[in-house]
DNA sequence: GAAAGAATACCCCTTTTGGGGTATTCTGTT
DNA sequence: AACAGAATACCCCAAAAGGGGTATTCTTTC
């Protein structure tokens, strides 16, 4: 390994800040360059550090972590952050990832996991701690959860694919090589299965959005 | 540790079929009680079996282990469902979360990554290869690239929301106190400002889906 | 106080969609 | 061999959507 993969901290707790700091330091991989246990002093030194990772708190004394998040994505869009709070929400939880938090790791993870989880990281992976790693999936399952088949055959479900699309009948009917009114055919017996009356209806039930 | 954690497998290639049977039973946690290579046997024998974990490939020879998820989801709601395939396409990764998969291997992980991966899916984790967790993060950080603004007025944008929800402009007008033809008006400015022709893409365009 | 943008409303017209049928082939299952 | 379901294709017709205009009122901004 020729140079270790710098850290910068931001964690008010005095205690987990040194307890990371020394972990890392510990490593001969990782090197923490710098700790800050407030958004201020971490926005006055900002200028001068250009870590490999961001380690964030999310609740800290003076802000929100995930403002932190967005600042070092605007101006240090390579540097990777990674996320290290106890649960609060779910809504926090997809805030920070969705402000671009690339690891989400919940506080109490052991040494070992903490360390495979930086390694990943800076490996491209996008470690999460498996609560966090659950809410993310089942965010996706509530997207059709109640998705129920409404018994459509594969070619209604291919059609439908293409409805949502905004294909005309003309276009699909073109595409899958067979006449508009086949198309038009399908399309009626789509809307009857799943009680819709128009194509945005349709799109909306089948796959569960609204 | 009383009982065994039981595993079925669903998984077309034999060698990796056999080396995952023996894996399991190997270890001392989990107990492999049978292993299927298509879909049609999978559900010949279905009625008879009911594991905690299903492990299931994606590309089966008759048909997607997708459906095959949701099969499982409808009728064991209980079990779990951990993907183990080769990677496909986001798109794949995506439908299988969507429909029901509580975690997803890459084919190719280590035999001890994957006992962990079982166990900590057993423990209500989330377990995901490094690839897969990547992709559902970046895929947080995109929906959020949406706040496009496209410069539609506030008027346009309530309208496009009615839009989106499969109502008519009659519909529209009255919900709003005014006359259909101001519907129409604002929602050809609308699909002018996002270079789209029909309400299917101007949804799709505006939040940021397809 | 003029100019720009937004919201309102109407005209014209064509194309697309949706709803009601009927009928023929094809395929898989019993 | 019989049957059911699926996919194909066509008919008719009304309603809705989309695209092209123009015009008036009302804010907001310069």
């Amino acid at each position: 390994m020729s140079e270790k993969i710098s850290i910068v901290v931001l964690e008010d707790e005095k205690n987990y800040r040194d307890t990371i700091k020394l972990l890392l330091n510990f490593s001969n991989i990782f090197c923490c360059l710098q700790t800050y246990e407030t958004i201020k002093k971490f926005y006055r030194g900002f200028d001068d550090i250009d870590p490999d990772i961001f380690w964030i708190d999310l609740n800290l004394p003076d802000g929100s972590g995930i403002d932190v998040i967005r600042h070092i994505k605007k101006y240090r869009p390579d540097a990777l952050c990674m996320v290290c709070s106890f649960f609060d929400s779910e809504e926090m939880v997809f805030k920070a990832l969705q402000n671009g938090a690339d690891g989400y790791l919940l506080k109490g993870e052991s040494n070992k996991k903490i360390l495979e989880a930086l390694q990943d990281l800076y490996n491209g992976g996008a470690p999460m701690s498996s609560t966090i790693a659950k809410k993310v999936i089942m965010s996706f399952q509530s997207y059709n959860a109640i998705q129920e088949n409404f018994s459509l055959t594969i070619r209604e479900k291919e059609i439908l694919e293409h409805l949502s699309n905004g294909e005309q009948y003309k276009e699909i009917g073109g595409k899958l090589n067979v006449s508009i009114e086949t198309i038009k055919k399908h399309i009626k017996n789509i809307y009857n299965k799943l009680h819709v009356n128009n194509r945005t209806e349709a799109v909306n039930k089948y796959y569960g959005l609204k």
